[in-house]
DNA sequence: TTGAAAGCGGTACCAC
DNA sequence: GTGGTACCGCTTTCAA
């Protein structure tokens, strides 16, 4: 059977109260009773049931994480960063993959609650906010990541996606490309780099090409390659792209070798994050890195901090994206 | 305040009893009362706790889950996979991230054991098996996944990497490769997978290419990378490579590639796994699959078994590998 | 400085 | 059928 609070008690000739005591290092105990007890916890090999603890209203240390897609290298070199953190913090988290799915989310953030996890980090879709302004109601630590949500008081680490799609255009610009076009998904974050991305195409007069739409595909892969099919089709092919994020650019990159496309010469590409694939792929992507390393630490401290009540007042912190030059873009060849 | 079971017996006027049952659906109870009550709980928006109900020896349908490696598409891929059949069978998982560390691992297993998990899934390195054994000991379900271990007693769901190294070498001679190079690392299913390969290169009087050694190196792109420098630059450089998971191979075509090494026409590579990082590196990579999606049903499907005393012995199942051919493998052009 | 005892929110046995 | 109640293992107040 397992070693319980009475059994140490028993051993140390002491009552459960001042084992509970020595545990958790607080109330008035003699040195000499102290030691006492830590020892025959030691022989015991006696470890304080969490469940018990918790039950008491006292922290399970665990965090609820919801990701939309473990097999997008961003969120999942972002959850080995949080994980990474929390593992420094003493937090578990219990990592949910909800693939964009509403539902899976509102399923995951009840079900988590009745496991009492400390607090949620969300880095998953949720475009709409409803579900998670109830949670917050219910006094639920939540911290967004990876997303931005300027209209709503919540906690979040995000990115400045609107600078993100500011740097690539202004590196495509300055490598003189005119006829841009861009992909990207219908969510906030990639509204935002296209809005930075056309505020610096409107500075330099220049406009999007005409063939632009959102991608709908679940598969960033297709997706990407089925929006760069799309594009050079169109009589004028753009002789640049940006990507929202690497999986798409890996796919553009495929299709567009695939029809005889050199890439950077005929084709430069534009991707966002970062992630391990831009250093795979051939070409190396040139890519607006995020900090997830950064942004890992920055949101697990964040939601801690609250867990613990150390913060009154709701924080937005914003990471600041860069620019990572490598071999896929180039500078446009004038024909004439 | 949250609402307990208390304010539901007092609301619908019975006893916390009945409500229990109700909740268990076990027990005599009246259809009248048992609708009377569902329906309270559902005005109130009752969720039972699961600390509470953990404490008294139930579930806590939450599974530990060690993963050596995070940012290995191949255990992301895993994890998804094991998450996705966790969700419908309505377990969670505590996801923990090992760097292939045996102190961490330790760590989180004693950790995870306070937190009251059912189980345990591993697909963590445990080269030391006494941590595991120790577990066993303990009663605790554990299940190893992607890893084999004849010697031991242990529930496992396992790739036959005899079987893979057998194919990769099978294919790489049929292709009329002789010098062949193998990049892998001294795990124990790396080890397995060089045995099958050298299986069939000795049935066919064949040896390894002699500057073969163990990659120590973490970081498996570049591992791959050092690897493929050390064959370039031996005298009798290998016609093909056979690398032990998809990671590796991608840092053997990068390298194989800046020194100006055509890809297959002068090199053939043979990876493993099957992850997407396959089809997304270029040329595409003729690899050995493991089935991942299959792999993460069925251990999670055993687990849960074991969890509900569904069955008394140990069990190990043995999924087979297949040989998935694209780009990065030709056959060979004898030069004379 | 120590310990008795009242919970925390459920489960399950046993009377009624 | 239904309800009383003794726990599960720990925390915390309060008295001694």
């Amino acid at each position: 059977m397992k070693v319980t609070i009475y059994d140490v008690a028993k051993e140390a000739n002491v009552s459960i109260a001042t084992v509970s005591k020595v545990i958790n290092n607080n109330g008035r105990i003699s040195e000499k009773t102290r030691r006492k007890v830590k020892e025959i916890m030691l022989e015991l090999d006696y470890r304080p049931n969490m469940i018990a603890s918790a039950l008491m209203g006292k922290q399970t240390k665990t965090i609820g994480l919801l990701i939309p897609d473990f097999s997008n290298p961003f969120f999942s070199e972002l959850a080995k960063s949080i994980e990474d953190r929390g593992h420094e913090l003493d937090y578990n988290l219990v990592i949910c993959n909800t693939d964009y799915d509403p539902e899976k989310e509102s399923n995951y953030l009840s079900l988590l609650k009745q496991k009492q996890v400390d607090g949620f980090i969300l880095a998953s879709g949720f475009e709409n906010l409803d579900e998670v302004e109830q949670q917050i109601v219910d006094d639920i630590p939540i911290v967004i990541v990876a997303r931005d949500f300027p209209m709503f008081s919540v906690n979040a680490v995000a990115l400045d996606d609107f600078m993100g799609g500011y740097l690539a255009a202004e590196y495509l610009i300055e490598l003189g490309h005119e006829n841009i076009g861009v992909v990207a998904r219908d969510l906030y974050s990639n509204r935002e780099r296209l809005r930075g991305f056309n505020y610096v195409l409107e500075e330099k007069g220049l406009k999007l090409n005409t063939n632009f739409q959102y991608i709908k595909e679940a598969d960033h892969i297709k997706a990407g390659r089925k929006m760069m099919e799309i594009y050079s089709d169109s009589e004028h092919r753009p002789t640049a792209i940006f990507a929202c994020n690497d999986l798409l650019a890996a796919g553009v990159i495929q299709y567009a070798k695939e029809i005889g496309l050199r890439v950077p010469e005929d084709l430069s590409i534009i991707g966002f994050d970062n992630t391990s694939i831009a250093s795979i792929i051939e070409p190396g992507l040139t890519t607006i890195a995020q900090p997830i390393q950064g942004m890992g630490k920055e949101v697990m401290d964040l939601i801690i901090s609250i867990i613990k009540g150390e913060r009154e007042d709701k924080s937005r912190i914003t990471m600041l994206p860069s620019l990572v030059k490598r071999n896929s873009t180039k500078k446009l060849m004038k024909e004439n």
